[in-house]
DNA sequence: GAACAGGTCTTAAGCGGTTAAGCAAACCCG
DNA sequence: CGGGTTTGCTTAACCGCTTAAGACCTGTTC
C-alpha cells in the first residue's frame, strides 16, 4: 500500500479514525487492547504521519529554519558554520525536528525567506546569528511575533532569548598573552564591522590595548575570506611600524596567512605571532598549528536549539550564558627566545 | 493580523475563497479588475500561502531532501559537503522549494530518515550521494516510488536518474603526470572503500599502474580524516620502497599530508610530490599549494537538483554526463629538477 | 432501581488551501 | 429571438490529521 493513512489503520482495525489518532499519540480514550492493536497494525503496514496534515491541524510545523548569509565559497572554507549546522542538528534530530537551512547572499533575500517561512507555516521558529549592527531582524521577530533564539548574542535583545557569549576577558587574555611574549606592536585582522560580534572585538582590542600599550594599534576590516586576510596582512607587514603579532577574526584568515607567510620566508611565530579567533581543526592543518580561541561550537548551538524548542513550547525561555573562548596556546604564538 | 488565509482575502474582496485562489495562483476564472484586487489585497495584508495546507491538498511538499552520512566534524572541516550543499541551494531557491538537510551518524538512521519524510510527505524527493557498495537505498526507492536523483554517481542505477561522472581517464592523467615527472613509486590514500566511488578508484588505479608500471603500487584505506590521513602517509613513507609520490582521495589528507611533512623537513615536492582528487580553497592554503583535481561542484549539485526538479514534475528524467575533474598542477607535484 | 460516574469509542468540525462541478449572466450567431 | 457557448464566479468536497463534544456501555452507589 502506497502511504498509508489513519483511515487505512481505522478500516483494518475496525474502529474510527478518532480512536487511532488517540492511540498513536499516546493520549487516554482508547482500551489498553485496542490501542496495542492499532500501533502494531500501523507499523505493520508502515504508517508515518503526514507532516503537513499535523502541521495543518495542529498549527505545528516540525522544523525549524536556519539561514546564513555568506558568501557559498566561504561557508564551504569555513567550518564554524558546519559545526553550528551540525551541533544544531544533533538537538533537533533528538526530537524529531527538521531544520530548514538555506545560504543566501544578501539580507534582503533573508528577510524574505523568513517571512516565507513563518507566513508559510514552514517553521515554527528561528535561530539566528551572525547579528548586524542595525540589524532589522530583531523588530521583524517581534512584530511577527515568530519565536527566534539568538546564537552567541553579544548583548540582551529584548524579547528574544539568546545564548550570550562575552568576548571582553577573552580579548583581555589575548593581549596579555601576546604582550607576555614581549610583543608591543600588535594589530588585528577583522571581519566586516557590520557584524556586532566584530564591532565588538573592534572595541574590547581598543581598549585592552590602551590600557596596557597606552598606544591605539591598527585594525583592519575584511570580508572575512582567505585572500583578504592575507592581503590585509601584507598591507600591515609593508607599512611603517609593522606588527610582531596579529589577532585574526576567524581560522581561515590566519591559517592562509601563516601558510603564506612561511613559504615566503617570514618565521612564524619568531617574526610574527599569529593567533586566531575560532579554532577549528583547520589550525592544525599548518606549521606552525595556529593558537586559537577554542570553544565547543557544536555543543553551543546545540544548547541555542533547545532554547529554541523551549520558547517554541513554553512561549517563554530565558537567556542562557556561554563559556567564553579559551586560549589554545600552539606553535604560531610560542615563546620567542 | 498575525498570518492572514485566503479566508481573509476573500472576505475583504468581498468574493469566495475559490476565487482567491484561482487569481493568487494565475489561473483562469476571474476576470482581471478581480484578479487585480485580489493580488493586491494579498500584497497588502502581507499573506503568504500556508505551506501545510498546499502540501495536504496537492499533495506537494515543495520540498527536498539531503542527508549526509559522515561524521559532523569531518562535515565541518570537509569543504565538499557544503559546496555541494550551496549548489544544490542555488538550483532549489531558485523554484523556491525549501531543502531539509540532515547530518546523521549512521545508515540505518540515514534509511530510517528517509522513510520518514517520504512517508510524512515532508518532501517531494530526495538527493542521495556518496553511494555505497550494496547500498541499500536504490532498492528502498524503487520499492517506495520516491523520486530521486544520486549525485555523481559512477554506474547506472535503474530507475534512478543521476548526474555521472567517470574518473577512469581522470585517473590515467594523474599517474602519467606523475610518471612524467620521474615518479616511479606511486601510492595511493583513499576514503573507505565501502564507498561506490573509492571503491572505483581503487580499481582504476590498479588498472592504470599495472598497465604503465607494470606492477602494483599500495593503497591505504582511511576514514577521509586528517590524522588518518596524515596516519597512512607515515606508515607508507616508512615501510620498505616508501613513495615518492601519493595520490590522496580528498583535500583534507593532501593539505594536512603536505602540512605536518613539510613541518618535519621533508621537502615536498622534491622528496615526497602530493595529488588530491578534490580540490577547494584548502589547497592553496598550505604551502606548497596542493595539486588537485577541479571540478565545479556546486554546478554540478545545482544540475543535480534540477534534474530532481524535472523528476518530480514530468515524472522522468535522463541521466546527465559531467565533466570529468581535472588536474590543477600546483607546487606539491611541480618539476622535480 | 434510578442516578451517576468512568471508560471507551464515534461523530463531526476544523486547519488552509485546491479543484471539480455547478450556475447565472453576458455574449454570439444564424 | 431562442439556443448554445463563454466568462466569472460560487459551492462543496477533499487532502490527513486533531480534538471537543457526545453516545453508549458497564459498574457503582444510595
Amino acid at each position: 500500500m502506497q502511504r498509508p493513512t489513519i483511515r487505512d489503520i481505522a478500516r483494518a482495525a475496525g474502529v474510527s479514525k478518532g480512536a487511532v489518532s488517540y492511540a498513536l499519540n499516546g493520549r487516554p480514550g482508547v482500551s489498553v487492547e485496542t490501542r496495542a492493536r492499532i500501533l502494531s497494525i500501523a507499523k505493520e503496514i508502515g504508517w508515518v504521519p503526514s507532516s503537513a496534515a499535523r502541521a495543518l491541524s495542529s498549527d505545528r510545523a516540525e522544523a525549524v529554519g536556519l539561514i546564513a548569509v555568506r558568501d557559498p565559497e566561504l561557508v564551504a572554507t569555513e567550518p564554524y558554520f558546519m559545526r553550528m549546522v551540525a551541533g544544531v542538528e544533533r538537538a533537533l534530530s533528538a526530537r524529531g525536528i527538521a531544520l530548514l537551512l538555506t545560504v543566501v547572499s544578501d539580507p534582503v533575500s533573508e528577510l524574505d525567506l523568513y517571512r516565507r517561512w513563518w507566513g508559510g507555516r514552514r517553521v515554527d521558529g528561528m535561530l539566528l546569528f551572525d547579528m548586524r549592527v542595525d540589524d532589522p531582524r530583531p523588530a521583524w521577530l517581534r512584530e511577527s511575533g515568530a519565536p527566534a533564539v539568538i546564537i552567541g548574542a553579544q548583548r540582551a535583545y529584548p524579547g528574544i532569548p539568546c545564548t550570550r557569549v562575552k568576548y571582553q576577558d577573552s580579548m583581555s587574555n589575548a593581549v596579555r598573552h601576546l604582550l607576555d611574549l614581549g610583543h608591543r606592536r600588535l594589530a588585528r585582522i577583522s571581519g566586516p564591522n557590520t557584524l556586532e560580534h566584530v564591532a565588538r572585538r573592534h572595541r574590547y582590542f581598543t581598549e585592552v590595548t590602551r590600557e596596557l600599550l597606552g598606544a591605539d594599534q591598527p585594525q583592519r576590516e575584511t570580508d572575512y575570506t582567505a585572500q583578504a586576510g592575507v592581503r590585509a596582512t601584507r598591507a600591515l607587514l609593508a607599512g611603517p611600524n609593522p606588527p610582531t603579532a596579529i589577532i585574526y577574526d576567524n581560522d581561515v584568515m590566519a591559517v592562509a596567512s601563516v601558510a603564506t607567510l612561511t613559504s615566503e620566508g617570514v618565521r612564524v611565530p619568531a617574526e610574527l605571532a599569529v593567533l586566531a579567533w575560532d579554532d577549528s581543526p583547520l589550525c592544525q592543518l599548518v606549521a606552525p598549528a595556529v593558537t586559537a580561541f577554542t570553544h565547543d561550537i557544536m555543543g553551543e548551538a546545540a544548547q541555542a536549539a533547545e532554547l529554541l524548542m523551549t520558547l517554541i513550547e513554553a512561549g517563554e525561555a530565558e537567556d542562557r550564558w556561554l563559556e567564553p573562548p579559551r586560549l589554545t596556546v600552539r606553535g604560531s604564538t610560542a615563546g620567542v627566545n
